[in-house]
DNA sequence: TAGAAGCAGATTTTT
DNA sequence: TCTGCTTCTA
């Protein structure tokens, strides 16, 4: 028991102690909060909880991983039952592996990453964007909306394409047994809620749930944990309000602002007490974070000193910036700094370019975090379909990846010839070649068509193999399909063979570490994995501030502070999230910080002008920057001054997302412009 | 069928 | 400006 208790604070004990009941932990940015929750974990087990009832959920793979390591480090007892600490998906995943029958689906099923869903709605070929289908699709089951439900609601002509895409979509994948990330979630709540028995039972079983990052949880994540404690009101929530960044993707802040009234009872602790920041950053954050109102208000308070000023570098244009940055962390180098504690932070990704470019010139490596993810790259994405089709030949989107890669001559004339037949038949790809092949005569050339049937025997030969042996089963592909032959002759040949080799890898160990385990678990296990942030030891960091949750750097840069790019404004921004999003960036840094803002830069290809971020004022950084007072209010009439539109009169004020929307006339032109866009004269 | 040229579109992205 | 995808041509 004292080695759970030992270096916790005052409320960090309390959020320990307390067993059963709701209970909201407000766990500012640095306050121990993974600290705290691990040591719950340990704390329940000490007192008797068996494991089996405790389910630690969080969001990212590397949080869950983290976080069993240091649960395990502080329980002293010989376990002989883990307690389940995973993410919301891989609940979903092992919720469905025995459940999923419940809905007539087989447990065989294979899930799908974003991109595949993304090319199976391209191949349904609309008019409508697929990023907007995407989202909606996405949206829809969330919400729990039906395909008919969608159909009958549509208003407008491309919602109702929408709709039929989504019923399309839905039908694809439960032909040939699929799963998506949002299904992952949807599915158990469908089961849970049609089955009140299982959903009680479930729940007991789950007699301790708690949730780490929940001011990230959704609509859906929220109501599947109410399902959890149906049978009891022991949740421990984990949470920053003001660290939500996740609204653009159906995070509902409400969730944690709301908590206390969804769960009865519930003891809120609130963990102020940072152990990262210097005073002076902590200063700048709680004073930007100030001006949020939907807020359940709490402070930073600093515990190691307080530090150096931050830093703020105005630059004419993003060259230079990077250049000045270059120039500071070569220094910082120069002096003893491991670059790994060095990091440059950007709120989208494409400032990194000017960036990378000044790091390269200056000759400092770096390591940019979040860009292609090891499982998206195109050679991996073109195995992981080999091994699908393996697994289930059925999975026709895989089957068009692979089946001209190695190319084998098959190219999209026959391929478009075999899908159509397929669709009239409607049957899967693989099925119109085995069972129908001789209704491929006249259709393909003779070439095209001995060329599949080769292929289908192999394939066919390799499902064969695994029945024999799985660990077999790479080298087998491998001597069949020379795929790294195939990309050794291709540009970027070494790493990407070198990326094979890798998953190749990946792969035996796997097979050796489970061996109960089948292909189809192997899947849908790395389809829920991200890259684990290997940060190199050698170099710095970049990435955006999204990517940087949860990190932190003893000195740290954040660049880009210009209206526009940092707050983003547009359609649909949300004011307060770009705050948040400050708020988060500011609070990876430990020791120095410095913000960087630029007068122009260059963007889709013209040279923008650039404001001064009104985060820098907020912030207490730079009190010259653009200043969105609190009061400032428009009457009509009001003369008002734009950059480019000149003088015009305020005719209309209306408010958007807690900002103000004005209609401006300008010597005839009327326009409507964002208030922070202009001055009052 | 495979490379070359032409063209739209370009926040953030834990799973 | 740069990327990734579609269309064009040998």
């Amino acid at each position: 028991m004292e080695k759970i208790f030992a270096n916790l604070n005052e409320s960090q004990l309390q959020a320990v102690k307390q067993i059963d009941g709701a209970m909201l932990i407000l766990a500012g940015a640095g306050s121990g909060k993974t600290k705290t929750i691990t040591s719950r974990v340990a704390y329940l087990i000490a007192n008797g909880i068996p494991p089996s009832s405790i389910l630690t959920l969080t969001f990212t793979n590397k949080a869950a991983t983290e976080m069993r390591h240091r649960a395990l480090s502080l329980i002293e007892q010989e376990l002989n039952y883990m307690p389940l600490l995973c993410t919301f998906h891989k609940f979903g995943l092992l919720f469905l592996k025995f459940h999923i029958q419940k809905l007539n689906r087989s447990n065989s099923f294979v899930i799908i990453d974003s991109n595949d869903k993304k090319r199976i709605l391209k191949s349904f070929e609309s008019d409508v964007p697929i990023s907007l289908t995407n989202n909606e699709i996405s949206k829809y089951k969330n919400n729990l909306i039906s395909p008919q439900e969608a159909i009958a609601k549509a208003q407008l002509k491309d919602y109702k394409k929408i709709a039929n895409l989504y019923q399309k979509y839905e039908e694809y994948l439960t032909r040939n047994n699929l799963v998506d990330f949002d299904d992952l979630l949807v599915l158990p709540y469908k089961i849970l809620d049609s089955d009140k028995n299982l959903c009680h039972q479930i729940s007991e079983k789950y007699r301790y749930i708690l949730v780490d990052e929940y001011q990230d949880t959704n609509d859906l994540q929220f109501k599947l944990l109410q399902k959890l404690t149906t049978a009891h009101n022991n949740i421990c929530v984990v949470g920053d309000d003001d660290q939500s960044i996740y609204g653009w993707r159906g995070a509902n802040i409400k969730n944690i602002l709301e908590f206390e009234h969804e769960f009865p009872n519930t003891k809120v602790i609130k963990l102020e007490l940072n152990y990262r920041s210097t005073n002076k950053i902590l200063k700048a954050a709680n004073d930007l974070i100030s001006y949020n109102r939907n807020r359940l208000g709490k402070n930073l308070i600093g515990t190691i000193g307080e530090g150096k000023d931050i830093t703020y570098i105005h630059s004419d244009n993003e060259n230079i910036e990077a250049h000045t940055i270059s120039k500071n962390i070569q220094e910082l180098i120069s002096k003893g700094v491991d670059p790994k504690d060095i990091a440059i932070l950007y709120r989208i990704n494409a400032l990194s370019r000017s960036i990378e470019e000044g790091l390269n010139k200056a000759s400092i490596p770096y390591k940019m975090v979040g860009g292609v993810k090891f499982y998206d790259r195109l050679e991996i994405k073109d195995i992981i379909s080999y091994l699908r089709v393996i697994a289930n030949a059925h999975d026709d989107f895989s089957l068009k990846r692979i089946i001209n890669k190695p190319k084998r001559g098959l190219g999209k004339a026959t391929l478009d010839k075999v899908t159509q037949l397929a669709n009239e038949k409607s049957i899967s790809i693989f099925e119109l070649l085995t069972k129908h092949n001789e209704s491929l005569d006249g259709l393909i050339t003779k070439k095209a068509h001995q060329t599949i049937n080769l292929f289908i025997e192999q394939i066919l030969q390799l499902q064969e193999s695994i029945n024999e042996s799985t660990y077999e089963l790479i080298d087998n592909l491998e001597d069949m399909f020379k795929i790294k032959e195939y990309y050794s002759l291709l540009p970027d040949s070494l790493e990407r063979v070198s990326n094979i080799d890798e998953f190749y890898g990946l792969f035996r160990d796997f097979v050796i570490q489970n061996p109960d385990l089948s292909l189809d678990d192997f899947l849908n296990e790395i389809a829920l994995q991200s890259e684990q942030d290997q940060i190199d030891d050698q170099s710095i960091s970049i990435m955006s501030i999204h990517a940087s949750k949860g990190l932190e750097f003893e000195y740290l840069f954040v660049i880009g502070l210009e209206e526009g790019f940092f707050p983003l404004l547009g359609d649909g921004v949300n004011l307060e999230e770009e705050r948040r999003l400050g708020y988060v960036a500011i609070t990876r840094a430990k020791k120095e910080l410095t913000l960087s803002s630029s007068s122009t830069r260059y963007y889709k290809g013209k040279r923008a002008e650039l404001l001064k971020s009104r985060f820098l004022s907020e912030s207490g950084v730079n009190k010259g920057s653009l200043k969105i007072d609190k009061s400032t209010s428009y009457k009509k009439g009001d003369l008002v001054k734009h950059k480019i539109f000149g003088i015009g009169r305020v005719l209309e004020i209306s408010k958007v997302k807690r900002e103000f929307k004005l209609k401006i006339n300008f010597g005839g032109n009327t326009k409507d412009i964002l208030a922070s866009f202009v001055e009052k004269i």
